[in-house]
DNA sequence: TAGATTGTTAATCGATTAACAATC
DNA sequence: TAGATTGTTAATCGATTAACAATC
């Protein structure tokens, strides 16, 4: 329970530390430089020890930092070893696309169940997981409480699904719906395709 | 061809301002104050402010905002009405998860094409485009010039398709593979999945 | 006109970069 | 030891918030 107050900032880049320090290791690479990994992933190397910084002295001075020791660390910071369990709700294309696509073991989630409301598409097989109606929730949820959502229901859907899993003591949510969660003692990570795309847009044309 | 440096964090917010915007039109809202819209978006009143007078004085003293027209301003701002023409790369599940999933037309993108180099995928039909092997890319090109590439193909595949779609005159990508695309000329628009799941691990975990 | 609310400047806050002493 | 490179403090840069005069 360690009181850090890191920045958001820095959180978002862990992961990608993370996965160059993985490729590295992969590479047989044993040390590296603030200063080399800084110029590989196009930061400075100021931002570099700073970052790292941030969780206390993983680097030596004259060496630099042992690859296989930070990448541990990193992924601990993460807490990618302690599963936790998440359930998918909203099995349409989107939904099926991240379960296929998306390994969840690796980054410390275990999937347990997937809903859906949809009835050509419960009691279907999805990655080894059968798809349950929606209307199980709340039975499912009594004995097994996983404790991340995600939420690939249209938008219309979204909200009474929220308070549904909210009140079955979610505490996290992947959000792919449009709808902003606002929620006191819940966690949420929204995924905004179409904003990103639009972005995308705007900046393409500042070029021209 | 305006000289704009409005900085990322603003543009970050433009789609969202369109999206709320988008639902007052529906609700026949013809005027709203940087307040109101502040509370409804959990910003402050003064940032809305702010952020609309990069681009200019889109409100009136003692009036606010007229919906329609400010709604009006941030889609012709994000360049949404000129349509761009996009290929799409990588037909597994996340691509045509995108396909199916996202209204590209709705933000800017006339999608053209599909590409993909599995036997089992080309000359499948996904979403009224028949998909394409990937070794007619340059041709097609040459005909008819695609601007961006949406890229969903497996990270090892990424770093040639992106040289050759470079080489074709693609100038930007809407990139869902961890490969980082750094080349000078080309706008890249990285969706990060992974990531973004695993910053939700972490703040989940502070909670705790 | 009086009230409301913008546009805009100034103050604050936070994040990044630079610099360098500490130290392996 | 000398050289390299961190950890950390200070400087800079940028983004957000506050304040208020301008004005509808």
């Amino acid at each position: 329970m360690e009181k850090s107050p890191v920045s958001a900032a820095v959180i978002r880049r862990l992961p990608r530390y993370l996965r160059y320090l993985g490729e590295l290791l992969l590479r047989d690479v044993e040390r590296i430089s603030s200063q080399e990994l800084s110029r590989l992933m196009g930061l400075t190397a100021s931002q570099v020890r700073q970052d790292f910084n941030c969780f206390g002295g993983y680097g030596q001075q004259g060496y630099g930092y042992n690859v296989a020791f930070l990448h541990r660390e990193i992924a601990s910071i993460l807490g990618i070893e302690e599963q936790q369990d998440a359930i998918l709700v909203g099995a349409g294309n989107l939904g099926r696309a991240l379960i296929n696509h998306i390994s969840f073991e690796r980054r410390g989630f275990h999937l347990v169940d997937i809903y859906d409301r949809d009835p050509k598409l419960v009691g279907s097989s999805l990655h080894g997981h059968t798809v349950h109606h929606i209307d199980l929730l709340e039975e499912h949820c009594a004995r097994h409480l996983p404790s991340i959502a995600i939420l690939t229901v249209p938008r219309l859907a979204a909200g009474e699904v929220v308070t549904r899993l909210v009140a079955c003591g979610v505490k996290g949510f992947w959000n792919f719906s449009s709808l902003d969660i606002r929620l006191p003692d819940v966690t949420v990570e929204n995924v905004r395709l179409g904003d990103s795309l639009m972005t995308l847009r705007y900046r393409m044309k500042q070029r021209d």
